[in-house]
DNA sequence: CTGAATTTTCTGTTTATACAGAAATTACCG
DNA sequence: CGGTAATTTCTGTATAAACAGAAAATTCAG
């Protein structure tokens, strides 16, 4: 597939824009790739795309399978795998979520949580430290906790509930009485 | 100031966190120190506890004020300059937000908007992917007047939100009725 | 079972980033 | 206007990641 200059232009900004969030370049363009194309492409197509070298492209596509943010279909009576990406940015950012969650939110709670056990029996930690600790801990806590109740509201309430923006405040009526 | 284990399990957590969101290690131990500390430290006690050289720290906190998460205080009679970060978790996540915004967002939504205005005189882009692209567009557009709004809510109001969970749904009634 | 097509793994190279130590600059005291 | 404390910038080095090309392994058709 050849690239139009604007195409050009989108699909490397998401490369640049990737390695800002700790994803390799080359994983964030082919992944931008996917998300403008209509069609499932081959690692080979995507090599001769974007020029860069098929062990690379291969890794990206194992990486981007594991965030499923890739997915490999096949073609009828072809024999190539062919992948696709999500074309919904509302169902990006979910999958990216869920993602970040279960890699880093997930382990972060879990030093936290020995943390808290260690403090148990801990004479020496001050206690402004401890208080820090625990705090983030509840914190985050807290934010899973919604995140997973978010997580089962269908993608149309999203968008709406976003869409409503601060209105939202006024409706559930907080912020005006004390509570 | 000497850490505890379970202080410095913290930190180092912290640290390689926050390489893995794009922050190198120096960077994210040292806000993770800060956020520990009671009272402001100043380079030399950060370069005591953590060991790493003295232009790193400089640097280091160079980064954490350009992002606003550290900031230089003075304390009565001392010349050295010291450094907090706020104590916050909620805080925090909204000062992150706030730089990752105008840094990446912002930015994107630029390149978003000249991709755009290329496609009105481009007869080449596919269609697909000319709609692929103004749909991110038209998505990180009301993401960020989303965003635009909430930031004018209060913490305590954000925090009752969340602690609502998907109850919000319902209160604000969608969902149910086809709309 | 053989051979071609396809994909993955392996190995060395390049590139970018992190980092330390020294030098230089700046700020502030008497 | 020195002299010293403090901080930043500069320069080289080490480390880790990205990458390419080749080799190996796998898959599938006949």
């Amino acid at each position: 597939m050849k690239l139009t200059p604007v195409m050009e232009k989108f699909v490397l900004f998401w490369g640049e824009m990737g390695t800002r969030w700790g994803v390799n370049r080359s994983v964030a363009q082919i992944h931008a790739l996917l998300y403008l194309s209509e069609k499932p492409m081959t690692a080979d197509q995507i090599q001769e795309t974007l020029g860069i070298a098929r062990s690379n492209i291969s890794n990206s596509l194992k990486e981007l399978q594991s965030w499923n943010l890739a997915v490999l279909t096949h073609q009828l009576g072809e024999r190539k795998d062919h992948f696709t990406a999500n074309k919904e940015p509302w169902e990006m950012v979910k999958t990216i979520a869920e993602g970040r969650k279960t890699r880093e939110i997930d382990p972060a709670l879990t030093m936290l949580r020995g943390c808290a056990e260690d403090l148990e029996n801990d004479q020496d930690t001050p206690l402004h430290s401890r208080n820090q600790i625990l705090a983030m801990q509840d914190f985050l806590d807290e934010a899973v906790s919604w995140y997973d109740q978010m997580r089962s509201v269908p993608t149309p309430t999203l968008m709406k509930l976003m869409r409503m923006g601060s209105k939202i405040v006024a409706l559930v009526g907080i912020g005006k009485s004390k509570s």
